[in-house]
DNA sequence: CTAGCCTTGATC
DNA sequence: GATCAAGGCTAG
C-alpha cells in the first residue's frame, strides 16, 4: 500500500482500524466502508462476475485474515452483513472518479475525528470539573451517518419536487402546520407537569423499575446513582421520554389489525412467514409516525418537513423500535415480536434465507450489545429523536428547528449521561456509536425490502413499500 | 482465485 | 495538482 501521504485515516488512530470483514489493515473505503484490500478484491470480484458460492459446512464460518479463503460464501455474506454496498460496484466498469458515496465516506470520517475529539474532551472536562455543558455540534451534526442512503450531495434529492407524496403518510400527517418562532426548549415546569403517568421520574418513586428496562439474571444496571445529590435529569430529556408510546397499547391495535385480517378478506398470503412480518413492520410504521406526530417540536413541522425527515428514517425508526423491544425483553436467543409473539432466533436462522437471517442476528446482536451497554429508557428516547431530527436532510423548509433539536437533544444527552453515569465517562459517546451502525443495519434491510419487492414477495399497497420508494425516487 | 500494486478520473 | 475510491493487472 502506497497510498500514506495525505489519508485522513492514516493518522495514529484510524491506522488501528481493523476490516470489519477479516480483521487485516484497512486500505481506505471501498464499497462503501472501511476494508481491506483483499476484502476490496473479493467483494469486487464475486459482484462483477456475478459469482456464486457455497458453504460446505453451516454457512456459519468464522472470518478472520488467516482463514478468510476457506469459505468465499460466508465471506461474501460477511461482506454484505457488515455493510458493503452492492451499488458501489459500477456494472459500466468504469474506471476513476468518485461515486455517490464520496460525501458519505467524508462525512464518515469527520464523524470518526468528532467523536474521538469529543471522548478526548469529555475526559479531560471530567478530570477538572464535572461537566455539564457538551461541546458544540460541529457541522456534522447528525451523529450516525455512515450508511449510504443519504442523498449525494451532488444531485440534491428532489425533496421539495412536487410531492411524490405518499398518500397515506400525507393522510397521516395531515392537520399539522403552524410552528411557532421560539425553537429553544425551556420549560421545565410544563414539562415535569406533562410526563405522563406511565413515565414517572425515576427519582421520585422507584428509580429501577420505571427507568431502564428490566435487566435478567439480576445484573443489576450501572445504576444511575441514586446518590443523595440526587443527579439532575434536564428536562427535556424527561419531556422526550414522555412522548413515548404506551407499548402495550400498540400491542393491542396491530394485534387487533392482524386478527380482523385473518378472519376477513385478507388479500395477503398469510401463510408465509415473511408476508406476515411486513405487515406488523407495515403497522408498526404507522404507529411510529402516530408517535412522530405527537411529539415534541415535530409537531411544529409543516408536514412537508414532517414527510421529509420521516422518509429518511423510517427504517431506522423501525429497526430502533424492534431493537429497544429486544433490549427490554433481554433474551438472546429468541426475538420478540411487537405482537408479542417470540421467535427462537435459530429457527429463523434455519428457516429463513441466507439474507434475512443475517439481518435478524446482527440486529439480535446490536440489542444486545445495547443490553450489555444497559442503555436505559431515556437515552433511548432521545436517541430516537437524533436519528428523527436529522439535519442533513436536504431542503427541509425550517432546517433552523431540526438543526435546533439535533444540537438540543445532543446537549441533553450529553448532560444527561454524565450526570447519571459519571462512573462511565465515554458513555455518551458510545451511545452515538450506535446510530451509524442502525443506520447501516436499517439501510441494509431496506435493500432487501427492495429486493422482496422486486421479487413479489412483499404485500403491496402498504406504508412500507410507500416509504421505500419515496426514499428510493430520492436517491437514485 | 487471491491479494498487492497500478491506473484512472471526478472532485476538492 | 492532489486526493482517493473505483477498476485493472498479474505473480503466486
Amino acid at each position: 500500500m502506497l497510498r500514506v501521504k495525505g489519508m485522513d485515516f492514516t493518522n495514529e488512530d484510524d491506522l488501528e482500524e481493523l476490516c470489519p470483514v477479516c480483521g487485516d489493515k484497512v486500505s481506505g473505503y471501498h464499497y462503501g466502508l472501511l476494508t481491506c484490500e483483499s476484502c476490496k478484491g473479493f467483494f469486487k470480484r464475486t459482484v462483477q462476475n456475478n459469482k456464486r458460492y457455497t458453504c460446505s459446512q453451516n454457512q456459519d464460518c468464522g472470518i478472520d485474515k488467516t482463514q478468510r479463503k476457506r469459505c468465499p460464501f460466508c465471506r461474501f455474506q460477511k461482506c454484505l452483513s457488515v455493510g458493503m454496498r452492492l451499488e458501489a460496484v459500477r456494472a459500466d466498469r468504469m474506471r476513476g472518479g468518485r461515486n455517490k458515496f464520496g460525501p458519505m465516506y467524508k462525512r464518515d470520517r469527520a464523524l470518526k475525528q468528532q467523536k474521538r475529539a469529543l471522548i478526548r474532551a469529555n475526559a479531560f472536562k471530567m478530570e477538572s470539573n464535572p461537566p455539564l455543558v457538551p461541546s458544540t455540534q460541529t457541522e456534522y451534526p447528525f451523529p450516525g451517518s455512515l450508511p449510504g442512503l443519504l442523498p449525494p450531495s451532488l444531485a440534491p434529492p428532489d425533496y421539495d419536487c412536487p410531492p411524490i407524496c405518499p398518500p397515506s403518510l400525507g393522510v397521516a400527517l395531515q392537520s399539522y402546520g403552524s410552528f411557532p418562532a421560539q425553537y429553544q426548549y425551556s420549560t421545565p415546569a410544563l414539562a415535569s407537569r406533562s410526563i405522563k403517568a406511565e413515565h414517572p421520574d425515576p427519582y421520585s418513586c422507584s428509580p429501577d423499575s420505571s427507568l431502564g428496562y428490566p435487566y435478567p439474571e439480576g445484573c443489576l444496571p450501572a445504576s444511575p446513582q441514586t446518590s443523595p445529590l440526587n443527579p439532575t435529569v434536564p428536562s427535556l430529556v424527561l419531556e422526550l421520554l414522555s412522548c413515548e408510546p404506551d407499548e402495550e397499547q400498540v400491542r393491542g391495535k396491530i394485534c387487533a389489525y392482524l386478527q380482523q385480517e385473518q378472519s376477513g378478506r385478507g388479500k395477503m398470503d398469510k401463510s408465509r412467514p415473511f408476508n406476515l412480518l411486513c405487515i406488523m413492520a407495515d403497522q408498526t410504521l404507522f404507529s411510529i409516525v402516530e408517535w412522530a406526530r405527537s411529539c415534541i417540536f415535530f409537531k411544529e413541522l409543516k408536514v412537508g418537513d414532517q414527510m421529509r425527515l420521516l422518509h429518511n428514517c423510517w427504517s431506522e425508526l423501525l429497526l430502533l423500535d424492534h431493537i429497544c423491544r429486544q433490549v427490554h425483553h433481554g433474551r438472546e436467543s429468541t426475538v420478540l415480536l411487537i405482537t408479542g409473539q417470540e421467535m427462537e432466533l435459530a429457527d429463523v436462522v434455519a428457516e429463513a434465507g441466507p439474507t434475512f437471517s443475517s439481518l435478524v442476528q446482527r440486529a439480535q446482536e446490536l440489542a444486545c450489545r445495547l443490553q450489555l451497554f444497559q442503555v436505559d429508557r431515556r437515552e433511548m428516547a432521545c436517541l430516537k429523536f437524533l436519528v428523527l431530527f436529522n439535519p442533513s436532510v436536504k431542503l427541509l423548509e425550517n432546517q433552523a428547528l431540526v438543526e435546533s433539536v439535533q444540537e438540543q437533544v445532543n446537549g441533553v444527552l450529553l448532560e444527561y449521561t454524565l450526570s447519571v453515569y459519571p462512573q462511565h465517562l465515554d458513555r455518551f459517546s458510545q451511545l452515538l456509536l450506535r446510530l451509524p451502525e442502525v443506520r447501516a443495519l436499517s439501510a441494509q434491510a431496506e435493500d432487501y425490502l427492495s429486493y422482496k419487492h422486486l421479487n413479489g414477495d412483499v404485500p403491496c399497497n402498504n406504508l412500507l413499500i410507500e416509504m421505500l420508494h419515496a426514499k428510493r425516487a430520492v436517491v437514485m
